[in-house]
DNA sequence: CATAGCGTTTAGTTCGTTCTAAACGATATA
DNA sequence: TATATCGTTTAGAACGAACTAAACGCTATG
């Protein structure tokens, strides 16, 4: 148990961290995020460490997954050579990116998914005329679907 | 291996599994979904086990959460008690529908989260004043971020 | 040159999810 | 009433994600 439990910083990452697993993603990232969000002053991995009792390889890994998001960036400090890092404080900016993109990627995924299916389709025929054209109306209506979704990121991505 | 493989139905529902956990789902449930929205004539239990190679139970479990969503409905056949079923084909109505109570439901745990952490540092004051500063204005500009997206999902309800 | 203090990498463990096989209860049929 | 055929439930296995502890390599400093 950790005495600084009660830290306002400490209980604010904590709850970040509830709020990316929630979403799905790994809570250590939102703790780490939410601790460095809440600190006037840059952390070092090993305060990072000790005020989240996590390990150290765990610290590591994920800030760098933070850092690879550009979430948070390392900065120098005098006299030391630790690493000491901050965190961007435009986080729905870093999280709207990170949602378009990821939905992006998964859309293009899709897509091609439906195109391999469509062509195995398109092939020679086994089906009855009329099982033929259920499944083509099927396919169609799931292009279709897939379109406005498409258009609906293409909307969000401007602005 | 399941000699059918070829079959296009099969291939349609394999990739609708694949779809569905690329969007952290499970998969099966893709696949049941997918076999039934690319049957023209209701589907049997012991066909969706035959067809997709899965364990029985498992179709029934993942049947069962399929129907709680709306997403494929139990159909009388004469003449026989099996159950079968078919799938709603509005798709996307389905996806929406799940995708806003999902985000409402997460939202509003995000708001207790937000409303907890604010308390604890409105009670009594471990903080310099500068520091109690800084908090406050990071919590200020949480509070306007969880609006912000709370707005954009009301907007998004509607229509 | 040896040591201490870093962050990173790795090997192994834990935990949650989801599957399967099998037991089960219910129902229709011979 | 005995049996066969359903869907459901349960116990256990498999798997992946992510953590920890420890080993490691690098660099600065005494």
């Amino acid at each position: 148990m950790n005495k600084e439990k009660n830290n306002f910083q400490i209980k604010f990452a904590n709850n970040m961290g509830m709020l990316a697993s929630r979403f799905s993603l790994n809570s250590t990232v939102g703790q780490l995020y939410g601790l460095l969000y809440m600190s006037p002053e840059p952390v070092s991995l090993n305060e990072m460490v000790k005020k989240l009792a996590i390990s150290k390889g765990s610290a590591s890994t994920n800030i760098r997954i933070l850092e690879s998001w550009g979430a948070v960036k390392k900065v120098w400090v005098d006299n030391s050579r630790k690493d000491y890092y901050e965190a961007d404080p435009n986080t729905l900016d870093i999280i709207k990116q990170r949602v378009i993109e990821g939905l992006h990627r998964r859309l293009n995924e899709t897509k091609s998914s439906i195109d391999m299916v469509n062509n195995s389709l398109e092939g020679k025929n086994r089906y009855s005329a009329q099982r033929e054209q259920f499944y083509k109306k099927r396919l169609q209506k799931t292009r279709k679907m897939y379109e406005q979704v498409n258009d609906l990121l293409e909307l969000f991505s401007k602005d």
